[in-house]
DNA sequence: AATATTTATCGTAATATTGCAATATTAATT
DNA sequence: AATTAATATTGCAATATTACGATAAATATT
């Protein structure tokens, strides 16, 4: 148990619950805040910008990483992160097609 | 440890973390598409549909209703849910909102 | 080559999440 | 008032997440 049944779900399913979950931490939502607000998608400064430790943050990127919301390029000794904007088009489209569909629907009970 | 840091952030920031949080597992987003599916927002069939116990549905129901994302109206000595509109269209003007700043950004790095 | 800077990894503690069986609750039906 | 049906709650085990100190790795600078 503690984990999920991944197999049963759809790809698609799988897919959007990784990358809802990313997001899914405050310090993540920082994180992308703070990328957005610099002008050029800057790095490791975020250190200064968030009350957690260098690991902690490195940990978040990663997570990020890994569910394809950012990417990361190597520039000199430090790394320049910024939003992955085809994957963040794909999000938006999810939460647009459900928004739509909500919409169309009259019969609501609530 | 193991504790999130909510304190620190913009409530902006932790209730938009809170929302992508609950969307953030394939059963919830199972659940959602499910309840976008059948027209009328029909209940408790959710079981049947999902490879899950229904106390774990039901749990996981709460966890989206404590998100706000749906909401709940006994009908009978069943539950009709169905998603909160006006939530998810806060939660679509987020993924804009950065949809849109990600377009304006000319310098990208990566 | 030694040092400094930046980021990643490891190990670990505290807490949260996921899932289920058993049971309780609530409202309808008989 | 029993019985049935639909949900919720409780308690618990397994696993995941969050956070950090210590340390490693990689690149720049001196």
């Amino acid at each position: 148990m503690g984990t999920t049944k991944t197999d049963f779900y759809t790809n698609d399913q799988n897919k959007m619950a990784t990358l809802a979950k990313a997001i899914g931490h405050p310090a993540r939502i920082a994180i992308i805040d703070y990328l957005l607000k610099v002008n050029s998608c800057i790095c490791g400064d975020i250190v200064n910008e968030l009350p957690l430790a260098q690991p902690t943050i490195s940990q978040h990127l990663k997570e990020l990483k890994n569910a394809g919301i950012i990417k990361g390029s190597v520039e000199g000794n430090a790394i320049c992160y910024c939003i992955d904007e085809k994957v963040w088009s794909n999000l938006l489209k999810y939460f647009n097609k459900v928004a739509q569909k909500l919409e169309q629907k009259k019969s609501n009970c609530c």
